[in-house]
DNA sequence: GACACATTCTAATAATCGTTAGAATATTGT
DNA sequence: ACAATATTCTAACGATTATTAGAATGTGTC
């Protein structure tokens, strides 16, 4: 029967979308993309991997259309081919939060507390943000800042915290975030910060999560 | 490095999910099931697939914690471990379809009209459902219509409606809706209505997509 | 307790996937 | 034109996956 034949082909077609994630590196290599478009050889380094096995994953990637590529001079590069797919990635990594034990001990086990924001928490931030009763602090590169970052938010990258910390405020709570609750850069932000004396925290959000919550980035 | 190898494990679990909705076989199972518990030999049925590839495939969902199963007498009923499944069948296809023009150009060929309901369209529906302008059918088997349908939809499974057209009111327009766009049943089932002179038009939402809107379902 | 039934487990096959090394391609700067 | 660089393509390996048949398990019925 045909009818048959054509329903095995959606099928079909929407199990390119779940190959293309059923690898570790792929999905890190989407959540990098998250962030913002990388080239090639960025985004090796980011996931820790060979460039040559990043090609051929970014490949099957391009293959499900979960990502689209451009060459800008002697550099590629690589771009989410929307915001569906960024959610797409939040999704996943939520439901594999919320019914693989392994994953919620693992992460227990990792970031000593869990600091999942719900609706209402995001909206309290953003407001004492703007008044700026908090400091948000985006602690990821500056690039990535630049591609989208939460409302009233600072850049200062992991990397460049030590030396600029005459710039932060001494009496106000500094809320840092990353790339999102698999990230450790905030986590490590932190603990830099409280160390010399700063009242810190971080949030799991990254912008994905953020957007995914509904919420506007900021971009500039 | 440690970290390094943390985190992969992270990444490995989501893939788990991944990995589980790889198979165009797994994502039929998925949508069956979205539309309430089944026995496995009603899922092999459903989806036309072997007993034993059936089992194999739902051990593997299983495996992923997407379905939780349950021994009742003789029969072994599955069921989506949580609506956050259902939700993630819905994204993933929405995704497919979004970006796969191999999906796009299957469901122009099959379904001639597309008839995507956007948030307004929902409520609008809604609407003239309370007020019995409109007569929503629900042609899914009748005990999928028991595990939740939309709100004042009657059910009338595909098969009975040539006997119970009657049923019908003559005067008033028709929309028939089925397990999401991906299912046949009710392009069917308005073929046959309107080839008996009802006015008649059929919806892409089952009641996946409905809950995925953030549209309550009745029960009952 | 023997039987029928629904479901799963085991084993085996072919097909597909991840990874790596080496060759090939396209672009830029000289 | 030539070398340098970034990226992809090709080929190859072992590891996984889908599928099927046959044996095994657990549950209700006679």
């Amino acid at each position: 029967m045909t009818k048959r034949h054509t329903k095995d082909l959606l099928y079909e077609q929407v199990a390119r979308i779940g190959k293309a994630t059923s690898s570790p590196k792929r999905l890190e290599l989407l959540e990098i993309l998250a962030q913002g478009e990388k080239t090639v050889e960025r985004l090796a380094m980011e996931a820790n991997i060979a460039v040559k096995l990043t090609s051929a994953h970014l490949k099957v990637l391009k293959a499900a259309r979960l990502v689209e590529s451009q060459r800008d001079g002697r550099f590629i590069t690589y771009r989410l081919s929307g915001a569906d797919v960024s959610a797409l990635w939040v999704m996943l990594r939520t439901v594999a939060e919320e019914h693989l034990v392994e994953l919620k001990m693992a992460m227990d086990q990792l970031f000593a507390a869990p600091e999942k924001l719900d609706q209402e928490t995001r909206q309290s931030l953003l407001y004492k943000a703007k008044r700026g009763e908090v400091v948000v602090l985006d602690v990821r590169p500056s690039e990535e800042y630049d591609a989208g970052h939460l409302p009233f938010a600072r850049s200062m990258p992991l990397g460049e915290i030590r030396q600029r910390l005459q710039e932060l405020p001494a009496d106000k709570e500094i809320v840092a975030y990353c790339r999102g609750p698999f990230c450790m850069m905030s986590a490590e932000a932190v603990a830099l910060l409280k160390q010399h004396g700063y009242r810190a925290q971080k949030i799991a959000d990254g912008t994905p999560e953020w957007l995914a919550a509904g919420l506007p980035l900021a971009e500039s």
